[in-house]
DNA sequence: GTGGATGCAAACGTTTTGCATGCTT
DNA sequence: AAGCATGCAAAACGTTTGCATCCAC
């Protein structure tokens, strides 16, 4: 946790950028909630809950900087808002999603499916890759073992 | 044309809606545009040359009708907007996209890369899959070639 | 004291909604 | 006459921006 906080310290210095105690804040919920997809809305409420006095204008201009800093990943699950996601220590390619059609629920895939897909549309398309998004919709096994309950939120 | 027209209707009295003149409008527009990724409001603009009374609101309430019907796929690439692509005919899962980081292009690609992948997951992760999104973010051949020119949009 | 970062409120662009009107059977 | 579909305008929503203030160096 520490450390991870002051790896991106030293990314942002790196691009003289500094870890204000807003930036460090928002870090800090998104370090705390890795497994959510978080929207900059849920961000800004978890940040105030210890921070009451941020603003969310300050939660999407950090959110904003650690994108373009690879930090973390902006992405849409097609419901209107974009959600961010911490990119795993290390990880050069950016996890796959299972999106629940029935219950909401999103499950990360670690594993690098796509190594030889990406080689095959590089090769046949002249395309040269350097980021993906890979979502698939559909059951998750919770929904399919609990086929009659209704799955709360 | 005229058949994938009456094609389309006939799904949409199966459901007992009608294809009134609008969404036919609307319909012939996704058509003749097939290759590209419409937004609503490009949709709206391009009906209304041709059936200029039309609302914008017409096009959004047609344009989710049709997704629902699974004739069009609502698509984001992260710029802010929905996008509708047309289903090919007879095609069972959704294309994929490359899109150019360089000069916003989007191509398709209609080949089923994801058969041995959607396999595994299903497999490992006891998802049952009915759907999927994949786009790769890159540059284009286009883009590769012409290395310092400016590719208007 | 200078420059970046912040908070607030207003502005923005996309999408949805309410409602009165219109069309079709 | 009933019911869905439409057009328009207003509202809603997520996100961005302008600006005065603040803070760190």
């Amino acid at each position: 946790m520490e450390n991870r906080i002051e790896r991106i310290k030293k990314q942002l210095h790196s691009q003289s950028y500094k870890l204000t105690p807003q930036r460090e804040a928002t870090v800090r919920v998104l370090l705390e909630h890795e497994e959510d997809h978080l929207s900059a809305e849920d961000v800004y409420l978890l940040v105030k809950e210890k921070s009451p006095e941020i603003g969310l204008a300050t939660v999407y201009r950090t959110l904003e900087l650690l994108t373009e800093l690879k930090v973390v990943d902006k992405i849409n699950f097609g419901d209107g808002v974009s959600r961010y996601d911490l990119r795993k220590e290390g990880a050069d390619h950016f996890h796959h999603h299972l999106v629940c059609i029935e219950c909401g629920s999103v499950d990360e895939i670690q594993d690098d499916l796509l190594g030889d897909v990406e080689k095959t549309v590089e090769e046949q398309f002249s395309f040269i890759i350097k980021d993906h998004r890979l979502t698939f919709h559909g059951i998750c096994h919770r929904c399919q073992s609990n086929t009659d309950e209704e799955i709360p939120s």
